[in-house]
DNA sequence: CCGTTATTGCGAATAATTCGCAGTAGCGGG
DNA sequence: CCCGCTACTGCGAATTATTCGCAATAACGG
């Protein structure tokens, strides 16, 4: 019977690379985060359990867990990458620019998209990244709410 | 009557701005190319027409003509961003991951999963990236005739 | 248990972008 | 056309994010 941790050592042998503790930890990490978490919040997560884990690792680890389809990499805005571990089906995201909230969110439009584009110049399309921005509707209304003291 | 250059003089004083000959220039140098330029490449072409244009204006220019909607910022999977003046309607891109080469497209899907967002969650939509990648026909090609050669 | 070598931790290096500051120049008013 | 205010610029230094070089370590196939 094969255990998750059996399954992942697999993944890496197939990948021709080594399951080490790190790796493993900072999958862990972000498995057990429903954010997107930057590099420096991962590193600090992971040193709770690894007080010597490496900065340098975590990026390391990062690039080769994205090359394995494990992980994605996200701009949300900010001068540095998130990321998040790839769990179900595809997704989207929405940034709101006032309070920095994501959304996420899903629609088989995308897809369609991505079929259109493959028709039309015969492109293999294996990424699909949708970032709106602008703001939530909590961020609406105080900024209205603004303009109303504002106005006195 | 008002030329090209009045208006602009306009949008920037309506922004509380200046118009400087430096911010022009950047912007024609956009507006110049059909490429998405990186900062750097943009500098040496301000340069030809004013040596003595610093990167640090160019880097505070980009910032200034994004905010009033002038330019856009991409991040095309590269450790730096590309600039584009703003033209027509909104459009999309798809980048290979083979040779680089930059597909743009447009399709009014995007405005409609915006649509659906806005009805669903209540946010305000202001920009919309999306980032398509993968294989241009080309590259496809070229990978094909790689495998070929390889099982020779 | 061994040997090979992929991986790590560390500190230094790089790349991209931003900042501080003193000097310059855009532009509204007279 | 000239002035004055202050936004803007060039310069070099500083920051931030990420990558590298290298010697020591540890994964894992045999
Ligand atoms: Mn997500
Ligand atoms: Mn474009
Ligand atoms: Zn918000
Ligand atoms: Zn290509």
């Amino acid at each position: 019977m094969d255990t998750p941790r059996d399954h992942l050592r697999d993944l890496f042998r197939a990948a021709g690379r080594r399951l080490t503790a790190q790796r493993r930890l900072v999958l862990e990490v972000l498995e057990a985060s429903t954010e997107h978490l930057d590099a420096e919040t991962l590193y600090e997560r992971a040193r709770v359990h690894d007080p010597n884990i490496s900065l340098a690792t975590v990026y390391r680890t990062l690039a080769v867990l994205k090359e394995m389809g494990l992980v994605e990499e996200h701009r949300l805005g900010e001068g540095h990458s998130h990321y998040e571990s790839v769990r179900g089906g595809p997704h989207y995201h929405f940034i709101c620019q006032g309070c920095g909230r994501v959304i996420e969110f899903d629609t088989p439009l995308v897809a369609q998209i991505e079929q259109e584009l493959r028709d039309r110049e015969g492109v293999l399309v294996l990424g699909a990244h949708l970032h709106l921005s602008g703001y939530c509707a909590q961020c609406q209304q105080t900024m209205h709410q603004q303009e109303e003291a504002n106005r006195q």
